[in-house]
DNA sequence: ACCCGTAACGAGAATCGTTTTCATTTGGAT
DNA sequence: ATCCAAATGAAAACGATTCTCGTTACGGGT
């Protein structure tokens, strides 16, 4: 999905839910989407400082709500967002416990369906409906060795 | 492993790291062992009112740094704990995005092995070492219909 | 084009889960 | 028994996030 699509589609969702798509929202998910990553709101605020702290919180906000964007919870005190799956594609995190660092991984598509599957299985046993699974590894990156 | 295996192995850890295992520390191990999956400090509290807030997090970050305790952070504004996995086994979470709560299963060992060869797969292309991954599943539990 | 109503904004205050402080108590070693 | 460091617990401090409220600006109707 193109950066113009994406903003598109991001608007589309807006509207779905009578928001504007105004130019802090639209810097918002400029910053996002050029993370390669989820961001912290201290990053985000570094990123473009021209967004107040406020506005950066409630527009998050207002996106997750709207299923524009994720919020990621981590192990340190800062919350990550990042654009929905369904505008950059199912992935999942490595989370470095060295430097704090996020960034995104893919399993190729065998694996994640037979996944996929196990889930469901084990989940329908315990009468859970599954709407989502988040899948994270813990370890360090490889710029901390 | 029986409670009273466990009650001695978080002994063993805490020992190792000078730190005695306390009659308070003792009583927070009693509440996570009978908690059936992690606990919120708020639900801690509850179920044993003679432990203090502060000792709580106190020795839950301890307990942690041991490695006898884990911390979970979900979605919502609480973190939770529960013993560590060489404690309890292996396994995921079912994370309940109408109640919140969150309670333990898992997977078999065919397909558990099978999803780790392939994250340290993935895991190697991208420079990445391993400590642990996190699965959780997201949805709704069966007491939420 | 011009209002008008309402959504969005932004700076600062408030909130609240968590961490720290510090005086007191406890438990192991000599 | 006595000493000393570790652990405790009540209360204060902290800080990421949320709320407040006066201001700004978008968009529909005239």
């Amino acid at each position: 999905m193109t950066g113009v699509d994406i903003e598109q589609e991001v608007a589309a969702l807006l509207r779905g839910a009578d928001q504007r798509f105004t130019s802090g929202r639209r810097r918002l998910v400029d910053v996002l989407q050029n993370g390669g990553g989820p961001l912290t709101i201290t990053q985000i605020l570094k990123i473009d400082d021209s967004l107040p702290q406020s506005s950066v919180y409630r527009n998050l906000t207002i996106l997750e709500e709207v299923g524009a964007v994720t919020r990621i919870d981590t192990r340190d005190d800062f919350a990550r967002y990042e654009l929905a799956e369904h505008l950059t594609g199912h992935h999942h995190h490595l989370i470095c416990t060295n430097c704090g660092d996020v960034t995104d991984f893919a399993l190729d598509n065998r694996t994640e369906s037979s996944l996929d599957a196990a889930l469901h299985k084990a989940a329908d046993e315990m009468g859970f409906a599954i709407e989502a699974h988040r899948l994270d590894l813990l370890g360090t990156c490889s710029t901390c060795v």
